[in-house]
DNA sequence: CGCGGTGTTGAGACCTGTCAAGACGTGTGG
DNA sequence: CCACACGTCTTGACAGGTCTCAACACCGCG
């Protein structure tokens, strides 16, 4: 599903097939990760980053007493720490939420692109400024929106990155998290996940059931979320 | 004050005589901007980053109902959009909250830059990565910290970031922002902002009056937000 | 068949928000 | 020099959204 990946860039530039090439040409390895595993270690020093060909994997902090905060969700085509490329360790855990296929990237081989690849290199500093304005919409949720909003711009961003990727039907997603995980990101109570999600629910916005997510009225979830997809800087406003 | 912006730098990796000169080339023009102004409008197509000489710059949303999310502060040194290089326009507002010195850098001697200089493209790019890394410790404290937590990790990071560029006595600093602005990067009330820093000062952790911050007892502070600067992702760990 | 993980429900507590009024300081114009 | 307006800070009373704690249901799996 490297696919997945292409489709992710070229949603935002043109991808020529000599860059193509030189991505393909830039994994070492491929592998698979099982379920709930703490892939990568806060502070861990890194010399490769990583590819999520399938699956789900997220960004997590862990503080005193028990509270994590998922500051990121990443999905099939999503380069989950290409951060790490600059920063060489990073400063949260990178986590599995379901069974993984990843393609490794050594820093070596990303740096050789950016010797050869100016462009290529231009549009991954750019997927790594969109994973910024990711964090900002975020810190918008959790700072401004009440819960209602916060769980429908969650699903919001989820559908369309996954459309994106195209790893979508057109109005439903293979959703492996938990609500427990669910409150992790947006900073609530799983308790309260719950009863947030059963009043969308009732308001018939979603379907969500056996890890599968219907949005069954996506112009309603998105004015009940204020959302505006321009923070995700796609070419068109096709999705 | 193009010193603080190198120092910052330099607070992460070595800056060559031959990378400054292209730095302080690379300014087109130097201006001030009032108090209080939105400088940059989100979604204006822009041609150029800005550099902070002096002042107080932040990211701001709006939503509706008159709420306001600040995503991050600048302060002296800091390049503002650094990121509208590669993003072209910005998915939020770029405010003035004192008034500032800014140096204009035209994107074209940017680009320049990333030809002809690799190595300082590289700490551009970690740069930016650093924001993110900003933007993601603020989720974990509009997501997970209480008020007072809150309050205190975002003036232990003040207070560093300021050490960093060179505009720190050693415990305190100018102080512009009102209480209605913490307010709204904390994603807190005026009103709670108002008694919450009133809980900081009984406990004898800060002064701050006539816009100047002191901290009386950094170490307290930094435990009771359970402060790490590794985020900041610096060289030594001096500051 | 029992167990652990996940989802659901209820009651009550608590943190933070809302609304409103007043204090204080500063700048401006008469 | 005073009167006034305005922005900011402060305080009080009350409301309300979310959390906590606890129990129970459900289900896949060993």
């Amino acid at each position: 599903m490297i696919e997945a990946h292409l489709a992710k860039l070229r949603a935002r530039d043109d991808i020529s097939a000599a860059e193509e090439a030189a991505i393909r040409h830039a994994i070492a390895e491929v592998r698979t990760v099982p379920d709930r595993q703490i892939f990568i270690h806060r502070g861990e020093e890194l010399t490769q980053s990583t590819l999520l060909l399938d699956g789900w994997m997220a960004r997590a902090r862990d503080l005193r007493g028990g509270h994590r905060q998922i500051t990121e969700l990443h999905v099939t085509g999503d380069f989950v720490d290409l951060h790490s490329f600059t920063l060489k360790h990073l400063d949260h855990d990178i986590i599995t939420l379901s069974p993984c296929r990843i393609a490794l990237i050594p820093h070596e081989n990303l740096r050789r692109i950016t010797e050869q690849f100016p462009h290529l290199t231009r549009i991954y500093w750019l997927m790594t400024n969109i994973d910024a304005a990711i964090h900002r919409e975020w810190a918008v949720s959790l700072g401004r929106r009440d819960a209602v909003s916060k769980l429908a711009h969650f699903l919001c961003e989820l559908l369309i990155r996954l459309r994106i990727a195209g790893c979508a039907e057109t109005d439903s997603i293979d959703f492996p998290l938990t609500q427990d995980e669910i409150a992790e990101c947006l900073g609530l109570t799983p308790v309260h996940v719950n009863r947030t999600l059963q009043e969308i629910r009732r308001r018939e916005l979603i379907r969500l059931e056996n890890k599968r997510l219907t949005i069954l009225d996506l112009p309603g979830l998105m004015r009940l979320a204020e959302f505006d997809p321009m923070y995700l800087y796609l070419r068109q406003e096709r999705h």
